[in-house]
DNA sequence: CTGAAAGCGCTTACAG
DNA sequence: CTGAAAGCGCTTACAG
């Protein structure tokens, strides 16, 4: 490439990169010809090795097939894009070993940079990122210790929203449908559920799994037995729309017989049946700002809200 | 490393990598000590330059937050992830363009293979990776001129299971729900469903985009009409899912009304109200065969079944 | 079985 | 403004 354009490597460098030395614009001309003659695509492994920066990020994932967290990642790849970067994607389910195995090869291809979207399980791998010098941030859910970078919505405010929404219906007793536990960022919805009802003891609290399956069949049981509460915020979509189903296989109308809202909001939500109003979690916002962080290390930005949708399961005529 | 185990860098080399030269069983384990007192990390980015293999695979996708592409991606990332490859993944969304720059930034990275899983428009991006002699596999939807490689699902087989299911019920006319054109895999489903019902004028070919909302406002407006169909297939899950929340927005009953199957059967589809009858594609095993095909390019393995799963949508009582 | 050396394709001081 | 050279951290012939 060099010799085709009749000069060093240095100056080919110095045209690619547009610096950092200036280049006489007719030796300029030179390069670029002979750089669209040959189909010149500049290895970025080898400018890897050189530089120590490969313009990679590594995406941990707990499950793409997930749309919340396929949506957040979706939004990653495209803020990174936009950044210059390329994302290295793996899907960790809900393995603490299959997350450190991914953080491990991805500090072995030498990423830049990492951002863990965690369900339940986000372990710190703090250890082997810092030996290695890699900056992390969390999305959605952070490591215990509390020294992490982490971003996610405003649950506190969500959560105030939809319980406050659901007694504008009429409703006295507002029920929650939490995860099997109180940790992560579904601990902080029910926390904050368990602040907006003051301990009423007519609010119940209710537990599954995080899919639609386990939700489902929780409401079909409830139902059996006539315990399903009159209003329910669910802590997510998955949650809600296994609801729906359950409710749906139980001859149950929502929202006549249960009134529902979701603190997910993906966009999925707005079509199902009936059409879930849910606080919509600003995704976009949220890898925009995770970025952000990675790289140019800003303070933490305050967390953003998640607006009210409002459509039908909450008992809205829209 | 190698000052600190007393030894070259070759020697260092071939205990890592277990070869290509014998090393004696005490300075093997001088290495492994010294290796693991530092904290020794192989960079792979000089590996890379060096053997012009990275062991990582480009994964250009439509649309990740889709729970179709979603799973799929997550298969694909799983099925590398056995092969000891890693993923780099990036959303087309449905732009050829940014298809293109995917494509043109994957082999910037040389990366050591491309799966492409396009929506409508798998532009054929074969004149780029061809000059970068880089392996492609399409999977759900090859280019049009049909010299690539592509895996995906029998088409032929689960339309005519849909339809022999829904003509099981009693329908002697089966509709058909396509997206805006014929091209794609939705082209086949199409042209099966043509061969089905053979010309049958009662059986109606209606069209929308691949979307929720595009099917919801369809059904809607057909619904309005008094124009519904008894017995629907819809080419995708996100069209049938559409089809339920447009049809409970009416009053109209799911399956007494409107009988329905759809042909992705993605996880999710089990959770609707009412759940989907649909012919569940097998993305686990089309993941697999398309990283089989782009490293041991065996022969061409046939399409996949996707068997029927029956749930309550089509008008059985499961 | 082991070491010294070349070279993968870049970037970047250093001379001119 | 430009070129010759070193070096990023590996792998792999080539000698010994």
């Amino acid at each position: 490439m060099a010799r085709k354009a009749g000069t060093s490597t240095a100056v080919v460098s110095y045209v690619i990169n547009d610096g950092p030395r200036p280049v006489a614009a007719a030796t300029r001309e030179r390069v670029l010809a002979a750089a669209a003659e040959l189909g010149y695509r500049p290895n970025r492994i080898a400018r890897a090795l050189r530089s120590r920066t490969t313009g990679v990020v590594g995406l941990v994932l707990a499950d793409a097939s997930n749309p919340y967290f396929g949506a957040l990642a979706r939004h990653v790849e495209q803020a990174l894009d936009r950044h210059d970067r390329l994302t290295m994607i793996g899907n960790a389910g809900y393995s603490a070993a299959r997350q450190r195995h991914l953080v491990d090869r991805f500090l072995d291809a030498r990423v830049d940079g990492l951002i863990i979207v965690s369900a339940d399980g986000a372990d710190d791998v703090a250890a082997l990122t810092a030996a290695a010098g890699v900056p992390v941030v969390y999305v959605h859910h952070g490591p215990a210790g509390g020294r992490a970078r982490v971003v996610a919505a405003d649950n506190h405010h969500a959560v105030h929203e939809a319980v406050a929404h659901l007694r504008g219906h009429g409703h006295r007793h507002i029920a929650f449908l939490s995860g099997p536990d109180d940790g992560g960022p579904v601990g902080l919805r029910r926390a904050a559920w368990s602040a907006a009802v003051a301990g009423d003891p007519g609010s119940v609290l209710l537990r599954c799994d995080y899919s639609r399956a386990a939700a489902d069949a929780l409401t079909r049981r409830l139902a059996g037995e006539g315990a399903l509460p009159r209003a329910l915020v669910a802590a997510t979509d998955e949650q809600a729309i296994g609801v729906l189903s359950g409710a749906w296989s139980r001859g149950l109308d929502v929202p006549g017989g249960i009134a529902l809202i979701s603190l997910d909001g993906t966009p999925e939500s707005a079509h199902t049946a009936p059409a879930l109003t849910a606080t919509r979690q600003p995704l976009r916002a949220m890898a925009e700002q995770a970025v952000g962080l990675l790289f140019d290390d800003a303070s933490r930005a305050p967390a953003a809200r998640a607006p009210l949708a409002v459509r039908r399961s909450c008992g809205c005529q829209k």
